[in-house]
RNA sequence: GGGCCGCUAGCUCAAUGGCAGAGCUGUGGACUUUUAAUCCAUAGGUUCAGGGUUCGAGUCCCUGGCGGCCCA
């Protein structure tokens, strides 16, 4: 129940201290200059600029120049009659901030004691000079806050912890480099990512985010509801059924670069919602996949680091210079077992193995599902170096091409890198008679309650009698990517992955 | 879904069942060359929430919330 009569209790009354006191340095702006929060500076220079333009100027040393500067205060040390602050500018260039009471008067020392804190945004005009020190400064005649900070920022040596880090990354952003860096080395490799593929004639596509009938890849999807429509949609778990559409259209050479979305676990390397890359090749196949993928990633660890072999945040080196190992699935999990099997080894006797090393077997799997979980459960987790894991069985793989020389087999790769799958390519399956066959029965399966199964796309069976052109098709995790351009979890490659709310 | 660990000042963390603390931050003061400045003084708490045991609970028990790790 709300009291009408009363005035609602000004919530400052309620702050912390410190936020009330920054509330009231506020107010005091408001009323002694004027503003703030004005709506600009006359800057005539980025703290960037100033360094580049006077990066010779000796210890101690007066430029004659004048120039105005902003950013935020990300460290200030008030003395008696001298003053120093550190800005800093959105690209993180810092630039130090001198005001002397022979400059700016008593009144003004004053009040930029009293008035600014760390994390206020402020604008400076004075003489570039360096201090005894050597420090490049502005020795500051005039000043003015830009933009009052309510909240005081955390302390910046120590870390936040994980938990703020991610739910409030703006918070992060300001006080951590590397949270900086990861925005921008992201951009960076995506960006590596288009203009290689742009490169290669590539062509760059949107499609459906909101579908009616989600398929392409196994996995649960999110609901969603159209009001206009009046049914429910999906939330894409992946785009490969609207591209290879593009490609029967005759878009020889797509890709998109977009998010996908899957209903499931959320752990330090699955998001639910997640950053994905497709490109599909007329006349191509699971090796020129390879090749593509492989010179991507490569190309993208150049535009990061300079170089293929990229250096993770433990100080760990990764190569991923050079053509990469390839290995044949059941080839390196016969290795792995200490004896042959193939995709003709009987289900009973992978079950054994399962049974030997510990691994709960469902049994609903077939053997070649079977093999697949011994794979990962004995040979994925020391995949570190990238390597190329080929030729799938054709059971755990609906919408693949078949291997053109070893029956039950399709052709497959999934990429490795440190433990974690960051692609998988096929030669895509394109004889539409084969392609319903093989959705018919993963139909059934939906029928049957497996909420991973596909229902039967029937406007993509369509498209496919049309013909499609022999083709490869790949997809990427930009997220993955990222994770192994920099040894980091996925969490701090997404700027603002979900979280629960608080 | 199961198990384990955690949640205390703005931030990072202490505190045998017995006065809820430190560092940084803040506030007041000193200091015209600081670089995580220094010195003096000082403020700051619904200990995640609710319930229970107890003379007494941050601490022990129960339920719930949020997070992390491991397992499925």
């Amino acid at each position: 129940m709300t009291e009408q009569t009363t005035p609602p209790i000004d919530p400052a009354d309620d702050l912390p201290e410190q936020m009330r006191v920054r509330r009231e340095k506020r107010d005091r702006l408001l009323v002694e200059t004027g503003d703030a929060y004005p709506v600009g500076y006359p800057r005539t220079a980025t703290l960037a600029e100033i360094r580049a333009r006077y990066a010779e100027l000796p210890t101690d040393t007066a430029s004659g120049d004048t120039a105005a500067v902003t950013g935020r205060v990300i460290f200030i040390r008030n003395t008696g009659k001298l003053c120093f602050a550190t800005l800093r500018d959105g690209d993180g260039t810092e630039l130090q901030a001198m005001l002397s009471l022979d400059r700016v008067g008593a009144d003004r020392l004053a009040d930029w004691k009293r008035l600014v804190d760390l994390g206020d945004h402020v604008g400076v005009t004075g003489e570039v000079i360096t201090s005894r020190r050597g420090e490049l400064s502005v020795l500051v005649d005039t000043w003015a806050v830009t933009a009052k900070a309510l909240r005081p920022l955390p302390v910046a040596h120590k870390p936040l912890s994980e938990e703020a880090r991610v739910r409030q990354r703006y918070v992060d952003l300001i006080v951590r480099p590397q949270a900086r860096q990861m925005v921008r080395t992201r951009a960076a490799a995506v960006r590596s990512l288009r203009d290689s593929l742009h490169d290669r004639s590539f062509v760059e596509v949107e499609t459906p985010m909101l579908q009616l009938i989600h398929g392409g890849a196994a996995a649960r999807p999110f609901v969603t509801h159209s009001n206009a429509l009046d049914t429910d949609l999906y939330l894409r778990i992946a785009p490969e059924l609207f591209l290879k559409r593009a490609v029967v259209g005759g878009i020889d050479r797509v890709f998109e670069i977009n998010r996908n979305f899957r209903n499931e676990g959320i752990d330090s390397s699955h998001s639910p919602e997640f950053a994905m890359l497709e490109a599909y090749e007329a006349y191509g196949d699971y090796d020129t996949m390879a090749t593509l993928a492989r010179q991507l990633v490569q190309e993208a660890a150049v535009a990061v680091s300079g170089s293929t072999v990229v250096t993770h945040a433990d100080g760990t080196e990764l190569d991923l210079g050079g053509e990469w190992r390839s290995v044949t699935l059941f080839g390196v999990l016969s290795e792995a077992l200490g004896e042959e099997v193939s995709v003709t080894t009987e289900r009973a006797r992978l079950a054994q193995y399962a049974e030997k090393v510990g691994m709960a077997v469902d049994p609903k799997w077939g053997p070649g599902k079977l093999a697949e979980e011994l794979f990962e459960e004995l040979v994925v987790p020391g995949l570190r170096e990238p390597t190329f894991v080929r030729d799938y069985p054709e059971e755990t793989s609906p919408l693949t091409r078949s291997h053109r020389e070893q029956p039950g087999l399709t052709e497959k790769w999934d990429l490795y890198v440190l433990g974690f799958e960051l692609g998988t390519a096929y030669s895509e399956l394109v004889d539409p008679v084969v392609q319903r066959e093989r959705l018919v029965a993963q139909a059934q399966l939906a029928a049957r309650g497996d909420a991973e199964a596909m229902r039967l796309d029937e406007d993509f069976l369509r498209a496919m009698e049309y013909g499609m052109p022999p083709a490869g098709g790949m997809g990427m995790g930009i997220d993955r990517l990222l994770m192994a351009l920099t040894g980091l979890g996925i969490r701090e490659t997404i700027l603002f992955p979900l979280v629960r709310a608080e």
